[in-house]
RNA sequence: GCGGGCGUGAUGGAAUGGUAGACAUACCGGACUUAAAAUCCGGAAGCCUUGCGCUGUGCGGGUUCGAGUCCCGCCGCCCGCACCA
């Protein structure tokens, strides 16, 4: 970048004359403008290319944090800079708005969940709004609105009807005495977290949308979303887990309650001459049939039940077993192998059943070694055929290894031809069935609370389950309910349940359960495109601005809704709802923003302190921290996901109240890569309102001598060196933006309000001819042009300022001129054997000959070659020259 | 436990396999001021023997003319794990 010669004195005047920037007034006086000429409310039937930027939206918790200021900051910056460019830009905002929270306030605080939520999104748009963020409030919805909700039933029906939605058993964590089904969250080592009850598992009859139907066309697609981070397809692919395998029928010795195999599924059939075992889950059919006869074993089923329903908690539980006693004949080989209970099998994934190869799979091995089974190799390493005593073998199934006698003729080989040959020599002998199985199970939707969609259906004894006439939608949820008492509030409800059934009109029982709110999220991008329409979409207009162009927000969402939300989209494309699969083109994971934790020690206890009651102090390099209040000394802790539990918040509502929105937003675009956490400070917003103020004085300083003058590029001197320094980053900005580079757009703008201060200094001071006044005054532009979508309202008082007309908010972005971006010249590092040397300044366009000339005539490279010719001489144009010796 | 990610000055970070530390924060020095704040100018990875010096991107190896970047093995931290949203 093309620094510019300072020169100062003689304006002093001028300068004092300068107010401060007052974010304050500006701020809402830009945003009432902005509103009351509807510039955010998108005309979709308006023929310009169409820009669809969502940002993921929020659960109205009570406040918006500063999670949300970065993500919307983020979106609003793309959705402004997109509409700069031509584009028609969709950008709406709602509310996921059902869910426990609103049920937990509602028992702590006796308030309704409906008023607790309608009273947060209240609160939370006034302070979105006071953001300045260029959204089409028009298409706002809360999932919790009934006409959200009428649609998403209509939804429902419409997926049942094409059989895409069924109903199975399957188990919940239950709380015994708050009768209530608690979710993984609610469980804490075992036990309820109201009632402390030790947790039971119960089979519920439960709704499922069938998405492991479309897990191979889910997992396929995957491979076309160029538009998403690797990592999160990454996530995805192993998520829905699809595995190349074999179920293979272990003959019992003896059959028992009706069955006379037990069918384990593996990937790995290639090992089968190292089974020592048969490991089943407890919720295993034979497992279940044993449990009647052997108290013993019901207790050891009991407890394993009692870990919970999630999968983390039963990865990490204890690796135990229970031997059955029952005996299975090996499929290939002469002997027997033992059948146990174990407490890390899943009855929910593959057969509920394996067989344990313990040479070959370190959990196998520890539990073999816990119950004294054998251990024997199915392979060895070539040339080491040491057995597997403490450490399980499991190399990679690329590499080749050697295998034991193995009963499919494979002798040395890699593991995944032998798994292979194994298939296809098990299938010859109608010994298996080669597979492919994917790890994906059905996502069940039903929930057993009050806050939340109902499910549209009605259970009539002599009918079975009806769904509710689409006619008669909404199923709304009723206001009188008890949540405080134990079970689930629409079910003890005195009537509303009670009604007659549309087909026999005898008396029936509505469906008390509600659907899971990932449900709400799975499609409210879609709605987004016609929030009024009287069905769940208008699909014409569905189908032409979906997908999401631009889709913004946490990696912690990187599965479970964007899974569903993909699955959502191919169900309503089959029930006509929309014409496509995948909802979200471009995908963009945020980080987090962190905040270092205060802790203050209380009668020998611990206590968070918020920051907002801390003072900091170093003194020596050394930080230390007091209270502000009280003056304790507190304890500096470790740098934290901000949380309410921790106190580690800043209000977002204090910041733009002393700072203002843009030096808010500023602050979450500049440093930190969007995609990494972001670590608030004090000192990092002071830095950004720094600057915030400084293109104020430093534009403000020139206007006046500015404001007749029309822009124009410099040709010469100073005059062409700000407009190559204005065109290069306008150039650069753009190209940042695009690539959602934000802090690297942040550093282009103070590099290039660098190197024009000293210019506009001169012009403040009268002393500039007019060609670079011309320069000055369209670099000036330019950068209010380019920091607009990230600090609108201040671009527009300094638009205004520099007398130009109209709003930012719909001027076009700038264009740069390609000459005034590319340099003659070029300076390449030279090294001499991967050491950088020193310098060659060189014609841009010098050929392959000059440069060799030119490097070996420097000093540096004639010195070390002592006038030899190097061994070797590589030149990269434009970039490098390594010369060896 | 499994899956994914991250690790660079005091700090946030920059760097299509090509000058490591752009830009910023904090800090230090100077100017302005009665003083402070603000502002402006300048300094700055570490080390020493101050040299066209050496070392340096979590740790240990490897590939390459050249590695922060690619490969292998560790360590630490973060996210997800299907009923939190």
């Amino acid at each position: 970048m093309v620094k510019v010669a300072a020169k100062s004195g003689g304006f002093l005047v001028n300068l004092m004359a300068m107010e401060r920037y007052n974010p304050k007034q500006a701020e809402s006086r830009w945003q009432q403008i902005w509103e009351e000429a509807g510039i955010y409310a998108t005309d979709t039937g308006k023929p310009a290319p169409k820009y669809y930027v969502l940002e993921m939206f929020p659960y109205p918790s009570g406040r918006i944090h500063m999670g949300h200021v970065r993500n919307y900051a983020l979106g609003d910056v793309v959705a402004r800079y997109k509409r700069a460019c031509g584009f028609n830009v969709l950008h709406p905002m709602g509310w996921d708005a059902f869910g426990m929270p609103a049920e937990n306030a509602a028992i702590q605080n006796k308030i309704h969940p409906r008023d607790w939520t309608y009273a947060n999104i209240d609160t939370m748009r006034k302070q979105l709004k006071s953001m300045g963020l260029s959204l089409d409030w028009s298409r706002e919805f809360a999932t919790c609105d009934v006409a959200y909700y009428k649609q998403q039933q209509a939804l429902f029906l419409d997926f049942l009807k094409a059989g895409l939605i069924y109903r199975r058993n399957s188990k919940v964590n239950w709380d015994p005495v708050d009768m209530t089904v608690l979710a993984n969250e609610q469980v804490i080592d075992g036990r309820g977290w109201r009632s402390g009850a030790l947790v039971e598992q119960r089979e519920l009859t439960q709704w499922f949308f069938r998405i492991s139907d479309f897990a191979g066309e889910l997992d396929e697609a995957l491979d076309g979303l160029d538009g998403w981070p690797e990592k999160v397809r990454t996530m995805q692919r192993n998520w829905i887990g699809k595995s190349r395998g074999i179920e293979l029928a272990f003959a019992l010795t003896s059959p028992h309650a009706g069955l006379d195999a037990v069918t384990c599924f593996t990937t790995r059939p290639d090992t089968l001459h190292g089974a020592s075992f048969i490991a089943i889950s407890p919720d295993h059919p034979l497992s279940l049939a044993l449990e009647a006869g052997n108290p013993e074993l019901a207790a050891f089923n009991a407890d394993c039940r009692r870990i919970g329903t999630s999968e983390e908690a039963l990865e990490k539980a204890e690796k135990r077993g229970f031997d059955t006693g029952l005996r299975v004949k090996h499929p290939t080989e002469d002997r027997e192998l033992p059948v146990w209970i174990g407490n890390f099998v899943l009855m929910s994934y593959g057969t509920g059943a394996v067989f344990g190869c313990p040479a070959h799979d370190q959990r196998d091995l520890d539990f073999a070694r816990k119950y004294g089974l054998p251990v024997q190799n199915a392979f060895f390493m070539p040339g080491d055929d040491t057995a597997v005593l403490t450490e399980a073998l499991v190399p990679a199934k690329s590499e080749k290894v050697v295998f034991v006698d193995h009963f499919a003729g494979i002798s040395e080989t890699t593991g995944q031809e032998a798994i292979d040959t194994t298939i296809a020599w098990l299938e010859e002998r109608n010994l298996g069935k080669g597979i492919t199985r994917y790890r994906l199970r059905d996502w069940g939707l039903s929930r057993q609370r009050y806050w939340g969609a109902p499910i549209p259906v009605i259970h009539c004894d002599s009918c079975g389950v009806v769904p509710v006439p689409v006619e008669d939608l909404p199923v709304r949820l009723p206001d009188d309910v008890t949540l405080d008492k134990p079970g689930n509030p629409l079910d003890h409800h005195p009537t509303w349940k009670h009604v007659t059934c549309p087909q026999c009109g005898k008396d029936a029982r509505r469906e008390t359960d509600t659907m899971d709110t990932f449900v709400d999220s799975s499609w409210y991008f879609a709605r987004f495109t016609a929030p009024h329409h009287e069905s769940p979409t208008d699909p014409a207009i569905a189908s032409a601005w979906l997908p999401v162009d631009q889709y913004i927000g946490g990696i912690e969402h990187a599965i479970l809704h964007l899974l569903y939300s993909r699955f959502f989209t191919r169900a309503m494309r089959q029930t006509g709802h929309v014409d496509l699969k995948e909802p979200f083109r471009g995908l963009f994971t945020q980080g987090m923003v962190v905040h270092e934790t205060y802790r203050a020690q209380r009668d020998g206890k611990s206590e968070w302190v918020t920051p907002a009651d801390v003072l900091i102090e170093e003194v020596d390099g050394q930080r230390t921290a007091r209270h502000a209040k009280t003056g304790e000394t507190l304890v500096i802790g470790s740098i934290e996901k901000m949380s309410k539990s921790k106190k580690n918040v800043v209000d977002p509502d204090d910041i733009i109240d002393s700072y203002g929105a843009d030096t808010a937003r500023f602050f979450m675009l500049s440093d930190s890569p969007p995609d990494r956490d972001v670590i608030w400070t004090e000192a990092g917003v002071e830095g950004a309102h720094r600057f915030v103020q400084r293109i104020w004085r430093v534009l403000g300083e020139a206007a006046d001598e500015l404001k007749s003058v029309a822009p124009a590029a410099g040709t010469a001197g100073e005059a062409l060196a700000v407009s190559r320094a204005a065109h290069k980053t306008v150039k650069a900005v753009g190209e940042d933006i695009e690539r959602l580079a934000f802090n690297k757009a942040v550093a282009r703008l103070y590099e290039l309000v660098n190197s024009v201060a000293g210019p506009l200094s001169e012009v403040a001071a009268g002393k500039a001819d007019a060609e670079l006044k011309a320069a000055c005054k369209q670099a000036a532009n330019m950068i209010v042009l380019l920091i607009a979508p990230m600090m609108p309202h201040l671009a527009e008082e300094c638009w205004k300022m520099l007398g130009n007309d109209g709003m930012v908010a719909v001027t076009p972005w700038p264009e740069h001129d390609p000459a005034l971006v590319t340099d003659e010249q070029v300076t390449l590092p030279v090294q001499i054997n991967g050491k950088k040397r020193g310098d060659l300044t060189i014609d841009r366009n010098a050929d392959q000959a000059a440069i060799e000339a030119a490097v070996l005539a420097l000093d540096v490279v004639k010195a070390a070659t002592g006038g030899q010719p190097p061994r070797k001489l590589i030149i990269v144009p434009r970039r490098i020259v390594n010369v060896v010796i």
